[in-house]
DNA sequence: CGGAAGATCCACT
DNA sequence: GTGGATCTTCCGA
């Protein structure tokens, strides 16, 4: 029994999400992402697990804030494919993020993957983080940067098509409950900050930052 | 061709 | 809460 089976013992009640499920308008994808699962295959490693608690909408081209905002360039390209392919970029000189590209061909529509709780293969995060495995898991997947980090996503994995290995994202095959789901606005931009792009598991202890108090 | 900003993270006060 | 690390991308001149 490795390390997912041990964590994760329902791993055979996952399926692949079709790539329909991402072509549709990134507000509508960002929000179902939540509780969806993240499988990631290393060579020679346990497979990679866990859940996703935390994402951000960007529209093309009437979102400020969004890359593909000034249309298509060599970083933006993927966010310009048909919606269900990985758009990796790199940015502040050290770190990469995540995203799920969404909506048809030519729209420039993605969502932000920003925090997932560790299910299965912490090991191997704890070890890809440069972190003691004595250090909390909830620093593990807790923001953007931490997550690509911890899953060793990089460029290579830029437009990867997201339902075959090694980096897929999976649902329960039957529907379990869903927790509350809380909007709010989106994270580190200047542009367009007052619009609820990003959504939250509320009960989530792995967010990237806390919500405020009064989102009860 | 120069410069500023950037979908971040960490250490430090 | 603030500032530094680090470097690519994009815009304006």
């Amino acid at each position: 029994m490795n390390l997912l089976e041990r964590n994760f013992p329902n791993l055979k009640s996952l399926a692949v999400l079709p790539l329909k499920f991402y072509r549709r308008p990134s507000k509508e994808v960002a929000r179902d992402l939540l509780g969806k699962f993240i499988l990631r295959f290393i060579d020679g490693e346990d497979p990679l697990l866990a859940r996703i608690v935390e994402t951000e909408a960007y529209e093309g081209a009437n979102d400020p804030a969004s890359h593909a905002y000034r249309g298509v360039t060599d970083r933006t390209r993927p966010m310009f494919e048909q919606g269900g392919v990985a758009y990796v970029y790199f940015t502040y000189g050290m770190h990469h993020c995540l995203n799920v590209v969404t909506g048809e061909k030519g729209l420039g529509e993605a969502v932000l993957l920003r925090a997932a709780e560790p299910l299965g293969g912490q090991e191997v995060m704890y070890r890809n983080r440069g972190l003691s495995s004595r250090m909390q898991p909830r620093l593990l997947l807790s923001g953007p940067g931490k997550l690509c980090q911890a899953l060793d996503v990089g460029l290579d994995l830029n437009f990867h098509k997201l339902n075959h290995p090694p980096l897929q994202i999976m649902e329960l095959k039957k529907g379990a409950g869903i927790e509350a789901i809380l909007a709010t606005p989106r994270i580190g931009i200047s542009k367009a900050k007052e619009l609820p792009y990003r959504f939250c598991l509320k009960d989530s202890d792995c967010l990237s930052r806390r919500l405020a108090p009064s989102a009860t």
